[in-house]
DNA sequence: TTGTAGGACGTTTTT
DNA sequence: CGTCCTACAA
């Protein structure tokens, strides 16, 4: 242990050692907290506290994962074993899952998603029969989500008067109603949803002394992590939980605060020291990870800020290079550049692929900068994003596999009666919901008592209905005995969905069945390593649990050397040597949503401060002058973050790209006279420094712009497929089979055929990787 | 009841 | 540009 703590400078060492009583470490970006965290949790081990009496709660399962190797290689893997270590939501469900009958709830209660809650409310907002344009059940969502993270339950709703009073002003006066409604239905169902599992751990801890009570005793060490991202109902259960002992050590940044969205309240870690006696107060403002350019550069902006408590960061490493800002025409050129950068940087300083991220405000701006990763061939792995387990085949199969667990859970259960197509319709689905409504019972159990429930179906409807009761029960017996993989190949066939998606062999169909395969071999992964941790049962429960908790972060599979693709948001806690921050313009980064009120853009602020510092070596800012959004090309203006950053930190870069533009024309085709500063909005002059620009020789492919004519192919690019595909070809796909050639499209590398596969889909492919072969 | 075609609508960010 | 939903025909 002794050689642990040598590792670490006086600020680190500190709180390290500091055990008992409330603490607070507030710690800067790239200041090693992780390190003091993990060498705390062994330092007390060390000193005798049990694993057992530990409860350290993370931001993400990876996070937790990490920590807890990172401890077992310092105190043993046994002993490590025992620690509870994990996300605010997948902690709670354990403890829910032990404590359910207390509330009501069936120990193997489902955990619905957003999407969901989503059709529940939007079949809810259905069946009052309420305007969807008025309740719009996202917006609907949203207001029941922060209800719930407020406490505020549908009694304490219907108590105050000033809830009711805006929600009638905002022209949705039953709100309340879809609310109570949602929470009967997801109870009937046996299901939480994500804000259900924090604050169903409240009403226990609050309900019933003799459990908080047990649970105060089990943690007598707590630490939180990320404390300033914990929303009001997180703050109350690691209020109550240690309450009693007082050995509380959060650890936080309120500059890296960004989920205020889903109810984080940065007043949480602005006050705590307030809420405990004698907090000991700890800063660690060394940072160890970036550059001086970038360290100072990431304080220039967070200054502009107005909450924020004191804190200097300050690195004692390099200098480094200056950020270097670019600016593109379009959304692609954006894409071209990064690309191209990242090529000629891996190249001149020998550097792997998974030494870059390229980080975006939104999820949809991952596409252009994929296609021009494509076509450098740059591996890239894209994180978020519509996950692996939302994906509607995916959804599918879990939601069978959810049926056999729980019968009562009613979403899985809209989604699969009728798919495969069984013959089961919408207007019989909406009978069953009326009967159960008025039996206060489940659709499972109207089914089950067909013949005697009061329900206007006919005969061959009604053996239709026993037919799939039978199924899904026949289900239930089988996961007695086999385990998760084995009941989930034997769901697949016998369910039809396998004969779905081979039907028709569409490359959908195909994509499709390669996804589920996918699936069955995690679930022998699953199977395998659930051997191996301590309190794991490896039971289906199990399973859907950790799937519906688990983050696209969590699971690396794959070649790990690729360029990471994600949002800012879900890079917070990484670090990579190159960062590129794309998309920074006004509307987009700071996002229009967000320009309402001064904490929201200073919200947006420390999003772009938490961009910054994810960068150790070297930070690029890009942006468009134009990109396509909803399919439409738009204008934008470069962010006033970029001209927030102290200019002596910043090299702007020529855009070559507009150069090549047009070839015949080496001047400015706008007649700007000044073509490397940036244009902010108001056309006025802005602090950016002009510097000789720097022509570096166009490392880029030539493509040819769209306005003009290809003249000939004169880049070498000798593509297999240029002269001998012509529209009208039959064709063959490795896995889509043959089909007719329909349209082509673009040069040389950006060649693109249009191709309808007589299996019935029409794809889109770069020929320069389709492996097709001209058949006939 | 099923399938298809057309239209409306939307994107912040996530456990 | 997509997805999702609705309306209508078979």
């Amino acid at each position: 242990m002794e050689k642990y703590l040598s590792q670490l400078n006086d600020a680190q060492l500190e709180p390290t050692i500091q055990i008992d009583g409330p603490m607070i470490v507030i710690a800067g970006a790239g200041s090693g907290k992780t390190r003091v965290l993990t060498y705390r949790i062994a330092y007390m081990m060390s000193k005798g506290i049990d694993p057992f009496n530990i409860l350290s709660l993370t931001f993400t399962n990876k996070a937790a994962k990490e920590m807890k190797e990172r401890i077992a290689t310092i105190v043993g893997a046994s002993e490590a074993k025992n620690l509870w270590m994990g996300t605010f939501h997948s902690v709670f469900a354990k403890i829910l899952r032990i404590e359910s009958e207390r509330l009501g709830y069936p120990s193997n209660f489902t955990i619905y998603d957003t999407q969901d809650s989503d059709r529940l409310i939007a079949s809810i907002i259905k069946e009052m029969n309420l305007d969807k344009d008025i309740y719009k059940y996202k917006q609907v969502r949203s207001r029941i989500s922060s209800y719930k993270n407020s406490l505020i339950t549908v009694r304490a709703y219907f108590q105050n008067p000033e809830l009711i009073e805006a929600d009638t002003m905002a022209r949705r006066p039953r709100l309340g109603d879809i609310y109570k409604e949602y929470v009967d239905r997801c109870f009937k169902a046996g299901a939480m949803d994500f804000d259900d599992l924090l604050l169903k751990t409240n009403e226990l801890l609050t309900r019933f002394p003799e459990v908080l009570a047990k649970y105060q005793n089990r943690f007598k060490y707590i630490l939180v992590d990320e404390y300033q991202d914990t929303n009001h109902s997180q703050y109350l259960i690691v209020r109550a939980l240690s309450d009693k002992f007082q050995n509380i050590c959060v650890v936080g940044d309120d500059a890296q605060s960004i989920y205020a969205f889903r109810g984080a309240n940065i007043n949480n870690i602005l006050n705590f020291q307030k809420d405990y006696d004698d907090v000991k107060v700890f800063r660690l403002e060394q940072n160890y990870r970036s550059t001086k350019n970038i360290v100072n550069a990431a304080n220039s902006i967070i200054d502009k800020n107005q909450t924020k408590l004191d804190k200097i960061v300050w690195t004692a490493n390099d200098e480094g290079g200056k950020i270097k800002v670019h600016r593109s025409l379009t959304d692609a050129d954006e894409g071209r550049y990064v690309a191209s950068t990242i090529f000629d940087n891996k190249m001149n300083h020998q550097l792997q692929n998974s030494d870059f991220a390229i980080l975006y405000r939104t999820n949809a701006q991952s596409r252009s900068i994929e296609d021009a990763l494509r076509k450098r061939d740059i591996p890239y792995r894209i994180y978020g994003g519509l996950s692996f387990y939302q994906r509607k085949e995916i959804k599918d199969v879990l939601s069978y596999l959810r049926l056999v667990v729980n019968p009562a859970d009613e979403e899985a259960l809209k989604r699969v009666i009728n798919f495969p197509p069984r013959g089961i319709g919408q207007t019989t689905v909406d009978r069953l919901i009326v009967a159960a409504n008025g039996y206060n019972s489940t659709i499972f159990e109207v089914m089950k008592n067909i013949d005697r429930a009061d329900v206007k179906v006919n005969s061959g409807t009604k053996n239709k209905l026993q037919d799939f009761v039978t199924l899904i029960e026949s289900f239930q017996v089988l996961n007695q005995t086999a385990d998760v993989f084995e009941l989930a190949e034997h769901v697949t066939r016998t369910s039809g969905l396998i004969r779905e998606f081979n039907k028709d062999g569409t490359p959908e169909g195909v994509t499709r069945m390669e996804n589920i395969e996918e699936l069955l071999n995690g679930m022998k992964d699953f199977v395998e390593g659930q051997k191996e941790i301590a309190d794991a049962t490896g039971s289906l429960a199990e399973f859907l649990e950790d799937v519906a908790l688990a983050t696209d972060l969590d699971n690396d599979k794959g070649d790990p050397d690729r360029v990471a693709l994600m949002t800012i948001h879900l890079a917070k806690g990484l670090e990579f040597p190159y960062v590129y921050i794309v998309g920074l313009e006004e509307d987009l980064f700071p996002s229009a949503m967000s320009m309402n009120t001064r904490s929201e853009l200073e919200e947006e602020r420390r999003l772009f401060y938490v961009a910054l510092t994810r960068a150790e070596k070297q930070a690029y800012l890009t942006y468009a002058l134009s990109r396509y959004r909803w399919g439409k090309l738009v204008d934008s203006d470069p962010s006033r973050f970029i001209e927030e950053i102290d200019e002596q930190y910043l090299e702007v870069l020529t855009p070559v790209e507009e150069r090549r533009f047009n070839p015949m024309l080496d001047a400015d085709i706008f007649g700007d006279p000044e073509p490397n500063k940036i244009r902010f909005k108001p056309a006025k002059q802005v602090s950016i420094k002009k510097g000789a620009p720097k022509k570096e020789p166009t490392k880029f492919q030539v493509t040819t712009p769209k306005n003009l004519k290809p003249v000939s192919k004169s880049n070498g690019n000798t593509n297999l497929f240029d002269s001998k595909l012509a529209v009208g070809n039959m064709v063959k796909h490795l896995r889509f089979g043959t089909g007719e050639v329909l349209k082509i499209e673009g040069t040389g590398a950006d060649m693109k055929a249009e191709i309808k596969f007589d299996s019935g889909g029409v794809k889109k492919l770069l020929l320069r990787f389709a492996k097709l072969e001209v058949v006939g």
